[in-house]
This record gives C-alpha cells, structure tokens and sequence, in this order.
DNA sequence: CATGAATGAGCATTCATTCAT
DNA sequence: AATGAATGAATGCTCATTCAT
C-alpha cells in the first residue's frame, strides 16, 4: 500500500503545485515547466502523472473548489447565533485583497469554464453549495425570528453570491474603487436590508 | 490627410478584428495570426500597426467599455419615465446568454485586469459608469417619488452592478444553473426591493 | 539449472515480442515499449535482459532467418522427386500476400543491413542457403535427367532467389500489379525455361 | 513571377536536401534538422515549406523515380542497335556499389510503401515504367531478328527488373556475396538465355 | 504601406534509461 | 528477477518577430 499513497501524495503535490501556478502566472500563462519548478520535480513527472495537462487543471479546481467550501464552512460554524454566523459568511465570501490566492485561482478557472464543461460544472457547483450555504443561514434565522426575510430565502441566497462574486471579481482584479472593506459593507448593508437585522 | 484616416481606418477595423478573436478564442489562445485572419490582413500588418500587441488589446478593451456604454445608455434613455427606465437598465446589464460577444469580451479583458494597471483601468471604469447610471436613475426616481431608497443611491447602485457582474459571469461560463432569465428575475427582486418600487 | 532455463525462456518470448512488433510498425516505428507490451512485461525487462536493443534486434533477425529456412527447407522435403520439390521450393519463397509477417520481418531487417554488418551477414547468410537450397535442387533434378540446366546450377539457383527477392519486395510493399499469384507464374515459368522442364 | 520560382527553387533544394539525408541517414533516421541542415537552412524553413513532412518525402519519392528513369533512358538511348541497348539497360538498373546514392534513397523509399500508399504506387510506377523499358527492348530486339524470345516480352520484362530489384537490395545491404560485378554477369547471363543472343 | 519569406526562441511531448525496491 | 517511478535528452512544432521587396 506504500505505492498508492506515494502515488496520491505526489498527486496532491502537483494539484497544489499548478494551483500555485495558476494562481500566480494565470491561465494564460500556465506552464508545464512551472508547475514542475513549483513541485520541485521535472517536467517529465508531471507529464507522468498526468498525461493530460487538462486533467490536472480539473484536479486544481476541484480541490479549489472542495478547500474553499470546506474552510469557509468552518469559518460559519465557529460562532453561535444566526447573526454572527451571517456576518462570518458575509466576511468569508470575499478575497483578502488582490493578493488572495485561492480568490485568484477560483477566479482564473472560472474564466475557462466557458469552454469547457468540466469546470462548468465545478463553478456550477461551487454556487449552488455557497448559495446553499446561504440559504440555510436565512431560513435558520428566519425560524429563530432574528431574520425576517424579504424575499425567499434561495433567492435572497443567489442574489447574496452573485453579489460576492461581483464584487470578489474587482477586488482580485485590481479595481481601486473596491476593496475589500467597502465590498464587506456594502454587501453587509445589502443583507442587513433583505434580513431585516440591523444588528449584522 | 488621406494616409491618417486610412491609417485610424485600419487600426479601427484590427480593433474589431482583436474583439472578435478574443470572444471567440479567449485571451489565452489569442494569437496573431487569428487576430490577422479575422482582420483579412497579413500578421505582418498587425505588427506594423500594433508593434505591442498589448495596445492592441487595451484598444480593444476600450472600444468595447465605450461602446457597452454607449448602447446601454442609448437602451436606457428610450423610455421615458423612472420605472420604465430602470427597467430597462436592469435589462441591459446582462448577457443575452453564454454566446452574448460583448460580455464574453468584456469578461475575457477582466480577466487580465489583475495583470495590467491599464486593463484595471478601464474595468474600473466601466463599474464606475455603470453605478453612476444605476445611481442617477435612483435619484430621479427618488425626486420623483416613485422609488423609496432603502440606502445611499450610490451604495444601491455598486450593489446592482455588482450583482449584474456576479451573475453575468455564471451566464457566460454556461453555469446550467443560472441563464438570463432566471438572473433577470432575481436582480429585478432586488431592485423591487430596495427601491419600494412593486411596480419594478 | 532452473534460472538459465527460464532466462532462455524469457528471451525468446522477447525475441518472438519484438519480431511481432517489427512486422507490426516496422523498424522505424520500434519503440521498446510496443516490445514490452507485445511480451507482457515491463519496458524495464526488456531492457533488462537486452540492454543493447540492437542485440535483440539481431537475435530477432537470426531467429527469423533460421525459422524461415528450417520451414522452408521442411516444405521442400515433403513432396518427393525434383520436379515436384522445385515446385515446393518456388511456392514457398514468396510471401503469401502484403500481410505476410515473416516477409514483412525479413524485409524490415534487410533495411537495416546497410547499416549493421551483422544485419548483413545474416542477409547475406539467408540468400547463400536459400540459393543452396535451390542449387541442390536443380543438380539432383540433372543428375535425375529432369531438368536440363541452361547454365551452372549455383548461377540459376542466385538468380531464382534475386527473383524470389524482387518480388517478394513488390507483394509486400503493395506493388498492386505484383500480387503473389503473378510472381509465382512468372518465377514458375522462368524456372521452366532454365531447367528445361515443362512439368514445372 | 520571381517569388514562385523562388519558391519553386527552395522547394527543389528541400527536396534535394531531404533526398540526401534519407540516403545517408535512412529514413527511420530522418530528423528535420539533418534535412534543414543539408539544405542550409534552418528547421522552420522546412516546415514553412512542408507543413506536412509526409508531403516532402513523397516529393522525394517521386523526384527520385522521375530522375532515375530519365537518366536510365538517355543512357539506354545513347547506343545504337538492339544488342548495345540491351547491354546498356542492364548495366544501368543497378547500384554501382554500396554507397549507390539513388539506389539507396530508392529501398529507403520503397521500405515505407507497405504503410503509405502513395509511397507504393511511386513503386508501383516505377516498377511498370522499367519492365515497360526492357519490354520495347525485347520486342525491338524479336522484331530485328536479333532476339529469340523464350517467352512473352512482357512477362521476360518483369522477371529481368524483378531480378535487378532483388540484385539491387543485396548490394544496396552489403551482402558481401553479391557485388555488382557478379550480379550485372548473373543478370547478364540470364538475359542471354531469354533472348537466345549470345553477344549481349 | 503591406506582404510573404524565413528564423529562432520556447513549448509540449516522446522515449530510452536509471534506480530504488 | 522484475517493476514502476522518475528523469533528461532529443524532437516536432507553434508562434511572434524580422526583413527584403
């Protein structure tokens, strides 16, 4: 069973890896050679575990994917109280500048998603479980009677994602005009309206 | 006086050329020879014209935010009255659907914005414009008594724009689970809601 | 004594792969890994037991040669007296259509004999016995009365198999006016004509 | 027009170039940058000329056969008499030694029509084309009374290039038992006897 | 002004080969 | 004895770029 494990760990180093690579020198400029300069192995490795390039990228996503939901679903869990866990969703669905590196890496594979049904797919995916994520915050409010909900709450839940995304997009893309802190306002604002909960 | 207008004439006519190659290829599989094929003209001429094919593609992104404007300004100023007006606003914002050209453009340039102070520019711009026209349109209505503002109209109108983005982005990357219309409803509730206006 | 055996074994399993895969995608197209896979073993074997390829490509060449005189010569036998053995032996130098793979072998690794002495001499070694073959059989046919030898029996015997040669290069190489039953009428009547016997 | 014959020029020293490197290196050895190197020029050109490789080994192929037929014929048209040419065609059908370079390029060639098809009917054609050569021979030769046919012309012809074609791949090989001495006596000698004409 | 010819840098990719197990 | 992991050399190929015309 040595075999199998060093297999995966490899592979999981090379995900990592791309994604770094991804998220530093883009899509665009995604290069086998740095990806294996990244992991410390030689272009003919990765090839070697992954003979198609395509393959690994899904890989990236996925693990992107299933890491960001994973982390931001701890970071709701950790506070009591529909409030204070609506303010860590609403805290922890926005990148942390331009900078932020798993931002940078969703948003990159989001642009490709268009041409390939793969990570359509995983960007589908990703949605549906954060406005999902959403979606039970609201209702569990709404059932506590701290949230009076102005609309249903999957559509309230779509709209709040739609809008992190938005605003996530300029943030990783370099807008002045919105930084994070005016983004979290703004969309803290946003929910405090369709809540009816001054107190987020 | 011939040679310079020629000479906009062509670099008018690789601008469009450059669009069309970007929406259809994406940036990361742009290559000279398309952008040439496209124009009609040798790739040669597009270096003659464009020795940094950046500039080329910073035109191209200009073009597309003055013209994106420009029509949707045009689509808002038909009607006349509030209502119909940001009816028409919130119509315009978003893709007719995953082939929609301008907006594939204008996300394809966004995506290299985290790279290029100029492309950063010029998506900034362009949410500066869009949150002014959402932002005038809030304003008239409010003086007008049809729209009651649940916040700062320029708050309102980033928060618009920003979900326009959100949502515009899953359209184009064929997320199954977000087409126009469904978008279009949803960002209509949300203008419903924070101008007091049903008849939105 | 188990270890040699197996060893041996082992060989010639690879030798009877590579021949496969020679015939299959020719010299030029020989990748270990095609021997490998046609053995059932790993790439690492193959080298393993021939760490010069061209070693084995030798043995393969040798072990072609042999097999095919030894079936050839067996052919031969059968039949009893000159006339019906010259007819054997000319049925039984040519290959049977393009797909013949013991042709096709011999013929691939005459290609390389202008670059391999070892390739030659074994080339070289298949024509003596084959015309030796031949030569015998035209002398015990004129020692028997049959055949009346229009020239020295080891001139008629080189020509029968440069004949055969030619021939057997144009079926196997899909010469569409050169098909086996053509060349075996026109070998058959030119070995008429030099042994003087009409039987043939 | 200066631009193609330029063009027309280039690709004749291509081909030239890639005729040379196929005879000296073979064609299982046949790199790009030998032929590049051959012809002076660098391995971009070669693809700018021959996108597809195949493309210029077929020029090749053919280049080889139309010359080597041209100049067979002008040196079995420079004597006078049926004798003298006959003389003159079997001296000119076979390699001058080892090193022949056009036969050489020729079995090089002829070792890939089994796998392509435009490749064999190049064969093929000059297969036909010299067996039509000997046939005009033996029937001008009957014709004048100088020789007495052992069987019809055409069937005399393709055994004679048959047999040239089995002579040739032994010298081209190496066979150190068929030199070109032996095998022009052989060939010689047979022809003697099909003809009835004892001074050829 | 514009082109096509020609190049070379940079890339993915194939493949024989090495090595620890 | 035999394998799979891993590598690096070698190659084809794409593409931006240069240049003479």
């Amino acid at each position: 069973m040595a075999r199998p494990k060093n297999q995966e760990a490899r592979r999981g180093a090379l995900i990592d890896a791309a994604g770094r690579a991804i998220a530093d020198r883009g899509m665009a400029g995604l290069r086998i050679k740095d990806i294996a300069a990244e992991a410390g192995v030689s272009a003919g490795s990765v090839l070697y575990y992954y003979p198609e390039l395509d393959d690994l990228v899904v890989a990236v996503h996925q693990d992107a994917v299933e890491n960001y939901l994973a982390e931001r679903q701890r970071r709701i869990d950790e506070p009591d109280g529909p409030v204070a866990r609506m303010r860590a969703a609403l805290a922890s669905g926005l990148p942390s500048g331009p900078d932020d590196a798993v931002h940078r890496l969703l948003f990159e594979l989001h642009g490709v998603a268009d041409r390939s049904a793969a990570h359509a797919a995983l960007m589908a995916s990703l949605f549906a479980r954060e406005a999902a994520l959403y979606s039970t915050l609201l209702q569990v409010g709404a059932a506590a009677g701290v949230f009076t909900l102005a609309a249903p709450p999957n559509d309230l839940a779509r709209n709040l994602v739609a809008m992190e995304d938005g605003y996530g997009l300029h943030i990783v893309a370099h807008n002045p005009a919105v930084d994070r802190g005016t983004a979290v306002a703004l969309l803290t604002a946003h929910a405090r309206a369709v809540t009816g909960c001054p107190d987020l």
